[in-house]
Formats: structure tokens, sequence, C-alpha cells
DNA sequence: CATGTTAGATCAGGTCGTGAAATAAGGCAT
DNA sequence: ATGCCTTATTTCACGACCTGATCTAACATG
């Protein structure tokens, strides 16, 4: 039962704004004429809008491109210096910080690194806002023009202005990350899913780029998936969709480290695959480990290619999606190594019409895409252009 | 990659006007000055928006209500004779055509039943065809008045022109039923698969009213789901979203139908269930004989609820909805039974956060649904109340 | 330096939603 | 009956918006 909104006049001038510099953003240097045609907007509208846009220093002139025999074209681009913003990612074993200018161009960054099981909420906020005011100090960039602050962290997040976090894998039960980084900042705050941020930055940036419904899934020592449906990352009701990792694959099955049985975590989570192939790896050393079975291969690996290609098809039987984008340090691991066999077992578990649409490829960004897609989380905020839309945002605070 | 369109000033009383229509129609009676507030809109533009609307003979008035000490109110309504829709179910058994008014009472309906294995396209395309004239001529509805016919049908729709329709258990393989229609009739057809017509009549007039995010799940012989998400139904890239019945809950467990191994349809499909019990009964016995293997309980049942309960489960991690309305004859007749069970078994398998945001309800409309959802396809695009919009819709031809 | 060509700006015109003011339509007390 | 009070709806002037048409700017060419 959607229910569409009553406009007013002046929302049509926000909306045209926010086309055009979402137009501007992604297709980089254009001039008005092109954004006259990108956007379906009048040449007149084009002029009066960008003109704004300059007027508010959003938008600068990028040069002159010549046009045969006429006047140039004078390009127009986001002024990336408009605004920076910060991403922060959570994980199990560090907490980073990166500062971004509006190209995602990154100025600063600051490192924390977490020793297991010392996930203490008081530490972590310690470490977010120390490396906010770090990055801050190294880039030397007014903090007027920092735009927000997103952060990527494991588990549910609760939107809402504490931004609950439910984090079994942290000993996190309902902990107000939000309303406790509050108390040491005033920059607006964007708090969602790991995984989901890191979906948002290999769909604006990575492997994603241009698809309109799209799953991005991280496979690390745990598992998670990013559902982009119409361009936007879908959330559910409670911003808690997406949790793959703990579907059921196999009922009745290997007992996973939330508590239940059968989860698809529990075949395909790194550490799943190192303990069903007798391997105990201390954290460390981990990664090595993998990547070694991975090259050499076996039952185990075999299986646990089974479960993927099942979960996967899964994902492409509910959601029928375009593109699936396997990320996360194991998925990339597996995915160099196998895709074809991969690719091989999610045809076999899926109906093969949208099989045959969904292309499967591997991320392209590496292992700072959490922070990158947080920082992203701010940035989709100012290209809407209005101070806060009523439409669902992550914990926007 | 969101892209948002431009607007003009005109697509403003577009969209206000689809506002205040949907409001109308949904809400059922009510005054100029209560849509006001419901919509947001300023009493200057409903009184205008809506003399529009009366004068094109949408909306009526419908009645004076008195208000305290005031002039009285004057109660807007929809038209339920503004126009007629067509809902066409085509299932296993049976062709269903139903003709509606704009309040979905049926004016006339018509019948036929297909043997099994009569799948025969020709013979379904005649039954439709010649079950549109009969209810037209039946209800004597002016034909100019008939906004349209939606189809809910088996299998996968591709929408297009064409409506290209892959439906395994009919052994139809891209069958293009809109272009065969066509041929028969000049009236807008609106073609979707059955479960998602049906999901769309228990969001609109069942369980499901008021939801922004539910899944319908569809339990008969066969097993689907129709997905809402923001309150519209979600189709994917190619409209095949949805095919829950073929996730796999078993990796290499019991074959289904399907050709597949550990699909969920072979654990809890009826057929299936019946199977694993041992018993099988001739299809017009099928219901009789679920209906008693359920009421004296046993293992199968008990098996049964565990795999209904991980399916379910799976839908609430991946989705996060805030209702699951479960429908379909063999739905019914478990729920009504075992209710308490099957959500404790969902319970077990899903993360406690989402589970405790879904409430598990029974669809609350009869085996009609499929042909009443199916009616509402027209009805959605009426309500937009422009031609056709750009934005995604069943395969509208 | 005039001409041609293309980009961008300006302007008049029509549409829209809004707040304020006016009007309609009842009830109620006199 | 009459006039007043209350509430609903309509009317009106206004400002904001987008657009097509027209005008100006800026460059190349000969």
């Amino acid at each position: 039962m959607v229910r569409p909104e009553r406009r007013t006049v002046r929302d049509l001038r926000r909306g045209n704004r926010a086309v055009l510099l979402r137009t501007l953003y992604f297709a980089g240097p254009t001039s008005r004429h092109e954004l006259s045609g990108m956007t379906g907007l009048s040449a007149a509208s084009v002029s009066n809008v960008a003109g704004d846009l300059i007027a508010d220093n959003v938008v600068v002139e990028a040069g002159l491109v010549e046009s045969d025999g006429g006047r140039p074209r004078v390009l127009l681009r986001v002024d990336p210096r408009y605004g920076y913003v910060i991403g922060v990612d959570v994980g199990e074993t560090h907490v980073h910080v990166g500062l971004f200018n509006l190209d995602m161009d990154e100025q600063a960054k600051a490192e924390f690194t977490l020793r297991p099981a010392q996930h203490d909420v008081d530490l972590v906020v310690r470490h977010i806002l120390s490396g906010i005011d770090a990055v801050m100090a190294a880039s030397g960039v007014d903090p007027a023009r920092v735009l927000g602050v997103g952060l990527g962290v494991p588990g549910i997040v609760e939107s809402g202005p504490d931004a609950l976090i439910h984090a079994q894998t942290f000993g996190w039960d309902a902990v107000p990350l939000g309303a406790l980084l509050r108390a040491g900042t005033s920059l607006p705050l964007y708090v969602d899913n790991g995984a989901k941020t890191m979906g948002q930055a290999e769909l604006w940036f990575g492997s994603g780029r241009g698809s309109r419904h799209a799953i991005v899934v991280l496979l690390g020592s745990g598992v998670g998936a990013s559902i982009i449906t119409d361009g936007l990352t879908y959330r559910g009701v409670n911003s808690s969709a997406g949790e793959w990792g703990h579907t059921k694959i196999a009922v009745g099955g290997r007992e996973c480290r939330c508590g239940a049985r059968g989860c698809l975590e529990a075949y395909i989570g790194a550490e799943s695959i190192l303990e069903r192939a007798g391997l105990s790896a201390e954290m460390a050393r981990e990664q090595a480990t993998l990547a070694d079975l991975v090259k050499s291969g076996g039952p185990v690996i075999d299986e646990t290619i089974d479960y993927l290609g099942a979960g996967l098809a899964n994902l492409i039987n509910l959601f029928n999606p375009e593109r699936i984008v396997i990320g996360g340090w194991a998925g990339l691991l597996l995915g160099q190594h196998e895709l074809v066999k991969i690719k091989k077992a999610v045809a076999l578990n899926s109906l093969t019409q949208p099989f045959e649409t969904a292309s499967i490829v591997l991320g392209r960004l590496g292992p700072d895409a959490v922070a990158l897609g947080a920082a992203t989380l701010v940035v989709e905020e100012f290209l809407l252009g209005n101070a806060f839309s009523s439409s669902e945002q992550p914990a926007a605070i």
C-alpha cells in the first residue's frame, strides 16, 4: 500500500536540483547542454538550476571543451572540496577511519587494532572518536566542511536516534552506538551494517556500477549480503534485511556460532571452512591458511562451493537480480580460483530464467570498501540535497 | 544507482491527483477537510483537485456528515461504477474469470475446468477470451468502461509486450500469452504470476492491509511467495522474483519436480507432504487427504512444520518484513491447526531481532484471491492516474 | 573582420500549490 | 423567523516553477 506524498511547487526545484547534482556526481564533468539531454530538463532549467548550484559553491566550472565550430561547452562538475565525509569501518579486528573529499579520494586515515574479544563498547567509541579527531587534524579540513560521519558496523542496526546495535560476535546487545557517539561529536551520523556499506561501495564505484537490482555478498569470517533494489540498499522495516549468513541451507545441519543449525555461514564462513577441513588456525593466520586450502582444493572446498552455489541460487530465485557481486576476503579467495565451479553450482540450484539474467562477478574493491561505503552514506544524503528527506535512510542522527 | 526523474510543473498535478485518488480509494468516503489532513495538501488544493476528479466522473459525492455545529462535511468517494476491471486466474485445474467494479464487488464470473495435463495453450487462451466475453455479456457493462484485464498465471512471467510465460508444470516454455490474447481482445492486459496477484489481494484487502513490507506465501501443490517492499510487489529485473518454492533448504536433499534437489517445495508442497507420508491421492481428493493427515498429525507433519519454519525464517532474515501472511489451501490447512508450532519453528530458525518485528498471520481471502488480485493490477494502474507511468509494472500491454 | 555555428542566458507565458479572505451551510439561542 | 456562531469549502492574489522562443556570447573559418 504505497503512499505517495503530496508535492508542492518547491519540491519540484528540490527534486530537479537533486537530479542535476546526482547526474553531475556520477557522470563527472558535463556541459549544461549534455545535462539537458541526460536529465530531460529543458536547457533553460538546467541553466537556472546549475546557476543555483554554482552560487552555492556546490558545483564549479571545470574547463572548456570545443564544439565543432561553435561556442565551446563549459564543463561543470561537483566541487570535490565543497565538502568532506568521514567513513568508519568497525570490524572484528580493527577500527578504520577515513576522511574523503566528495570524489572519494582519501585525505587522511587512522587505524586501531582490536584484540579478539576486546570489543568493549567504550573502547570502540573512544577509537572512533579519536579516529575522527585524528583524520580531521591530519587533513587540516575545516570542520564546518565535514558533512557527516558514516559508520559500517557488524550486526543488526536498528535505525533511530540511538542507532541500537545488536552484534552477537561482539557481545553487543542493543548498544546505543549513535547516542554514545553523540556525546563526543556533533557531526551528523549515519550508521549501517558493514556488509551494506561495502555493498554500496561496490554499487557506486565497483563491480556493481550501473545496476538497479544487485546483490553484493560478503564472505569473511562472517557472511552477509547487501541487497540493492531499484538502485537503493534494501533495509526492510527495521533495517536488518540481508541477513543471508543465517538463512538455513540445510535443515538440521551443522551448528552455527549463532546457536541455530544449518545456517549458510556454518558452511561457507571462513572459520567454518577451516574447521570442516580440520584446520584450526589462530585468527592472525586465518587468511593465509584458507588461501592454501583453496589453492590445493579437495572435498571440503568442493562442498563449500556446493553450498555457496545453493546460497547464491536462493538469492537469485528470490530477488531476480541482474548482478551478483562476490566480495569479502574469503569470497575473493574462493572466487579467484573457482568462479567457474561456483557458477556451475549456482546454475544447478537456480531456475533457468533468473539464472540467465544474473551475471556473477567478483568485487573490485579491497578491504577498505567498508569504510568507503560508510562514507557514501553521507554522500547519498548530500546528493538528495535537502536537510532530511522523509524517506527512510540508515540511522541518520 | 537510483535515477530520479526530472519533473515538470504538470507532473505535480498528476502526482497530487494520484495521491488524492489513492487516499480516497483506500480510505473510503472522506470529506475534503479530512483529505487535506491525510494528504498534506492544502484545503485549497484538495478542493481544486477534487473538483477535477468530480468533473471527470471519477469521484462522486457520497452524503453528508454532521460536524458539530458547523457546515456539514460532504463525503467524497471513488465512483465504483466509473470503471470495471476483469481478473483472470489461470490455475492447474481451472480458469476463473471475474468482472469487478472498482469496489471489487464481483459483477459476473465464468469458470472453466482444465483436466490435468490439459494445458494446451490455445485451449487456455480460448477459455480466457470466452470468459471475458461471458462476463461482459452477463454483467451488461459498457465495454468502454472496462479498464483492463489482469491475469494471474503460473510460472515466471517475463514482462514485455509478449508477456512470455515459462511454466514448467504446464509444459509452457516461453509462451507469448500476451501476444496470443492480443489477437482476441483490445483491452489493456496485465499479466503476472498468480502467487503475486494473490499477494496483492491479501495486501490490499486481506491480512496484509496497511503493511509496507510484507510477504505473502502461497502453499498449495506448488509453493510461491509474493514479496512486498515499500508497499509494492517486488518483481526484480525480469519480474521473476519471489520464487521461494525452489530455494534450497537442504543441500543434496529430496528431489523436486523441478529436477533440482533440496527445494523447499519438495518438503512443504502439498504433493510432497502426501508423498512423504506414503499417501498417493489422486488430485481430486488431494485436499481432503491432506486435511485428514494434518488433523491426525504425526512425524511427517512435524517435519513439514520444521521445514516451513526454516523457509519462513529465511524470508524473515533476508527481507525483515513487518508481516508474513500464510495463504494457499495447504497453507491455511496447516496454519489453522499448527500456527503455534509454526511460529515456534520460525523463532528457532530466525534471528531474534527481525523475528520479533514480523507478525505471522493466516490469509483471510479464499481461493478466489488470485483472480481478485489479478484485477487489482488494473486498479493499480488506474490509481496512478496517468496513461502509463515509466515505472515498472507487470507486463502491461 | 564578417559569417556561421553552437552554447548558454533571458524573457514572457502558463501551471501549480498556498495562505488569506470570502462564502456556504448548518445549529442554536433569541 | 432572525441573527449569530461554527465549521467546511471555495475564491483569489501571489510567488515559485518549468518551458519554448528568442537573444546573446564565444569560438572557428575564410
